[in-house]
DNA sequence: CCCTTACCGATAAAAGTTCTCAATAGCATG
DNA sequence: CATGCTATTGAGAACTTTTATCGGTAAGGG
């Protein structure tokens, strides 16, 4: 199980400990891009010796590893990502939670390079709105 | 001078004090995106006597009244632009810098919404990459 | 099984932001 | 122009999120 994590972690040097693989899995648990504080409490129960820093380490470690993404939508809080494969996302700008949005396009990229002649490695979209629950509880907007 | 600042301020029962003006024009005169803490570095000669809470107050208080948008690239730093027409930015990876990018489409949220039956209130478009000047310093990556 | 050292938990510290509160100053009104 | 109401200010404490420190532990190679 996780052999491609377990492959790429040896391959840096990094140990194969329980907190890690823990941390990675509380991070791909939890569909909603937990924050730091979210994954602690969903890997607790299980470890409950575990400490936060270990946490913000080991997510700070599998994001360097390219085995996690950050995200940054709301303000001061980071968010990660278990889902390595190129998508955008959708920010629901009243319970916060971020979702996963399939679509993505490279020839975005290439048109702005090709407009500016910079250097691009990526893009983040982002589309923000209320999703279906918000939307019953406040139809205000 | 900046009537449309002054009329929105007015209408929401703001008062028009210099610490507010000059927190305006302090994210306006730096096209960087400043941080909070730059606003107050870039205000503080003019107004020596001014408190990074003030700062913080009055960026919130902008936003809330639609005068000045938050941008959130980095890791834990919120970014304020007072350039409220629609576009995109482009964040260079290793000056930590962001730049505005004149292009924007609403046509991208009208077909999102299409596909999903969400309701969309916005979207942002961030490109990642070098600058011309760090591409110069590190042509490695 | 042993040794090296990456990693752990606990805690302090740093960085970014918000809150509290007494004093001040916008500005509406007379 | 003087007065009163209250939004705003400056200073500092407090809070939140994240990182650094350090002695002890355990992963994993030999």
């Amino acid at each position: 199980m996780q052999a491609v994590l377990v492959d790429q972690l040896r391959k840096a040097n990094r140990r194969i400990t329980v907190q890690r693989m823990q941390v990675f899995e509380g991070v791909k648990g939890l569909d909603s891009h937990p924050s730091a504080l979210e994954v602690f409490e969903a890997v607790k129960p299980r470890l409950p010796s575990i400490s936060l820093a270990t946490v913000y380490r080991n997510l700070h470690i599998l994001r360097l590893e390219g085995l996690l993404r950050e995200i940054h939508c709301d303000r001061g809080i980071t968010r990660f990502d278990s889902n390595l494969s190129e998508h955008y996302h959708f920010h629901c700008t009243s319970c916060q939670r971020v979702s996963d949005v399939p679509s993505y396009s490279r020839e975005i990229e290439r048109s702005f390079s090709e407009k500016t002649g910079l250097h691009i490695s990526g893009h983040h979209l982002t589309f923000q709105g209320l999703c279906n629950d918000c939307l019953k509880v406040e139809p205000s907007r």
